[in-house]
DNA sequence: CAGTTGGGTGAACGGCGCTAACTTACCGAC
DNA sequence: GTCGGTAAGTTAGCGCCGTTCACCCAACTG
């Protein structure tokens, strides 16, 4: 289990380096256990070779530490999804294909993805509001679909669409990541058909009236006018 | 902070009454403090009055515990759920009432919502799907989504389809409970129109072909046909 | 009345996040 | 050339946690 391999002190004006070097520790440890509770001050610090209470001349708390971890983990997020998006035909397409990386990265990190977007973040005001909207992924998201809005498949806001969009996909990963041994259907079906339900039920839901305007059975016959 | 009453020793056949308070003391612990930490297991036997090893005569370890408060947990919002759907005039609507109650159990019983829905839970095979499989809630959801397929509404396999909306109800609702101080816009908005997006997207689902059927130009002059 | 056994304790272990007080090694200034 | 000052890091310890083991005691049975 990498045992401590007595790191040297660090020269005069070079304290910060063992910050980063405390951060890829944790990174390590998570990706490495894949398990959050891995992850203590004592084991980080023993994989750096320093002792525990040195962590805190970088970090505030703990907290802190799974704070940058976040980051880190945010900018991996939005490299993949921009990866995902590169080939697409068209800005729905792209949206789908963003969707379907996000749903897999959740898979592929699951403990990553975890401690990103299903602990409670209890920061009083924008801290945790400023890493999301200020993260190149969400930026990025919300501007696929604003060219979806603008291409006049999507009507609306782009940024509110996009959290409806986000939350759908978030579903399907939190649910994957927090319940792994549940019978899941085959997962890349389960996770398609989810992202397509949220694409076309936001393109359909600008083109039909509010929920009492129509009855049922008239939604019913207009919707099966679609039918190829 | 309800100190320990001095509970008297159960009687000789009646062992098991302790159980039933340990449980009634976790989940009142768990809804006065709104803490999941709160609950431990020291807190629990000081509040029933009794020392922490005897709540080892009855729950194997925490674990053990924090299931039996999924189990009352998965009951209530079996019950908010079956509730919101009495009033319905179609089996549409009721989705859409039991979808809103779903988000709305977990908005106003968040760190309950968390144990049961997105804690990881590890069990090597079938006992967590038995919980929520053999949970009413999920039942009656899938029975309500089989009404909207014999109605014409649906398409496709009962269970499937309430997979993914299940998907994207608790998208929204796990992305509030976990991100409370996010600036969410008004959460009735964003609620309602989630589940609508979910809903009309699975509608919309099998009267589209498959994704690569249709081009973009041409899905969106389908779509406006629907305009009112 | 003795024995058994169900119901419950006290004390302790190792691990956790975190803090206060201390040490060490390098720097520029005299 | 040594002498503070200060950046960098350590030792020791606090109070909490889940969990276990050895033990006690009251009540029922024969």
């Amino acid at each position: 289990m990498s045992e401590a391999p007595a790191r040297p002190r660090s020269a005069r004006g070079k304290g910060a380096e063992l910050r980063g070097e405390v951060l890829q520790a944790a990174m390590g440890l998570l990706a490495e256990t894949g398990e959050e509770d891995a992850v203590s001050l004592r084991a980080v610090a023993q994989r750096v070779g320093v002792s525990v209470p040195s962590i805190y001349l970088h970090f505030a708390d703990k907290q802190a530490l799974l704070d940058a971890v976040c980051e880190e983990v945010f900018a991996a997020l939005d490299t993949q999804m921009r990866a995902a998006a590169l080939g697409a035909p068209d800005p729905f397409e792209a949206l789908r294909l963003q969707g379907v990386a996000y749903v897999e990265f959740a898979i592929a990190n699951p403990e990553q993805y975890r401690i990103v977007l299903m602990r409670k973040h209890q920061a009083e005001s924008g801290d945790y509001a400023d890493l999301v909207m200020a993260s190149s992924a969400f930026e990025h998201f919300v501007a696929s679909v604003q060219e979806c809005v603008d291409a006049g498949v999507f009507e609306g806001e782009a940024d509110a669409l996009a959290l409806r969009l986000w939350a759908a996909a978030h579903g399907v990963a939190a649910l994957l990541v927090a319940k792994p041994y549940f019978p899941w259907p085959p997962l890349e079906e389960l996770v398609e058909s989810t992202i397509r339900m949220a694409g076309l039920g936001i393109a359909l839901s600008s083109r039909v009236g509010e929920c009492g305007e129509l009855t049922l059975p008239e939604l019913v016959a207009k919707l099966n006018t679609l039918r190829p």
